[in-house]
DNA sequence: TGTACATCAGTGAACGCGCGTTCACTGATGTAC
DNA sequence: TGTACATCAGTGAACGCGCGTTCACTGATGTAC
């Protein structure tokens, strides 16, 4: 089904969305606008504003579908009946990936002050995307004390290791350049460095 | 020795980074500009092109500052003849503290776009503050295997841990309000979130 | 000690750019009767 | 089935803003002789 150049434009909130999610892999963060987000999508610059009110609600929205598409890669390799071995190994490597693979996206998510932290369907994705990791965290014995919540600091140290070395390749501390620096490469020359 | 205000600033460079820690700690990353630095300055906007050629450069030097800042926190709790344990404890706590302390900063010193991956002065402090968490995770057994390069894993997973915890601690993800809609709180009300 | 001159450091006006927002508007759609 | 009207969605011109950069310039400093 082709659909007509109407005046309504029918979808424009996926559309916006979708606009914008081009808009950071193309260019960066720093590239995404009001203003180009609404002329990809073929409409008025004015025309986001009956959507989202203003940036910070089209960057709130991006920022979910970003955390939506984590959870789909944390998941994306695991066979059924997984062990919880592998299901962290998914969880690890699906979510350094997803940072590898779209890091505008992921600045973005991470970012301190471009999205709307009480959006509500933010919140909801932030808060699926960490029950992810929350299941693959599981039976780690990071945290060996009986104190209740020593299974929570496992599960928090998980997110911040995988985290951190997201984090740390995407922003190229660990590519290869900056570890010859470091002085990696000369005791581990096979590192699997990214980038 | 106070100096009379000449046409020759006579320390210029050094004035332009400290107008530019003062702004981001101020303002944010999106509110630091050639423009703001120099009138912060005292001093005609052009003025920062004789020192830093462009605005890249200008960042660059904030950044190396800022490793060089990191680097302080990570050992500034430290007693003489600190044992393996106390070191780490004391690098981990340095470096969290200084991203919750300069969480602008922070965000310009990991960020991808902002500075000239580059510039000599800012590999190398990045270098110095690596070090010292190199030295932190000394004797960690995170990675038992006798394979070469297994200290070296175990330094990186500590500096994803501890990176991951700051930048989760600083973008709000383990401040009270999201860690309650995590469902933490509830079972850990006494973790010590920070925000 | 003085003078000429090159170099360095900072000035201030002007440029074009993209931005978010406002405003009065108009075309399309839905609903009540 | 038709008509009136409210509401919704998108338009396009205009606004002021801060930005990085360019340009010709001038004041201050250093150096050679």
């Amino acid at each position: 089904m082709t659909k007509a150049k109407t005046y309504h434009h029918g979808n424009l909130k996926e559309a916006l969305i979708a606009s914008g999610l081009d808009i950071l892999a193309e260019t960066g963060l720093a590239g995404l606008s009001l203003r180009n987000c609404a002329e990809r999508a073929g409409v008025s610059h004015t025309a986001p504003k009956n959507h989202f009110g203003n940036l910070a609600g089209l960057l709130s929205a991006i920022a979910a579908r970003g955390y939506q598409e984590l959870g789909v890669y944390m998941q994306r390799n695991l066979r059924e009946g997984a062990s919880r071995t592998e299901r962290r190994n998914a969880a690890f490597e699906g979510y350094v990936a997803f940072a590898v693979a779209n890091p505008a996206l992921y600045e973005l998510m991470f970012a301190r002050d471009k999205t709307n932290k009480n959006d509500p369907e933010l919140q909801a994705q932030v808060g699926a995307s960490f029950l992810v990791l929350r299941d693959a965290a599981e039976g780690l014995d990071w945290d060996k004390s009986d104190q209740p919540g020593a299974g929570l600091r496992a599960q928090m140290m998980l997110w911040s290791l995988v985290h951190g070395f997201a984090q740390l390749s995407v922003s190229g501390k660990f590519d290869k350049e900056s570890m010859r620096h470091l002085g990696i490469l000369d005791v581990m020359p096979d590192f699997p460095y990214r980038g």
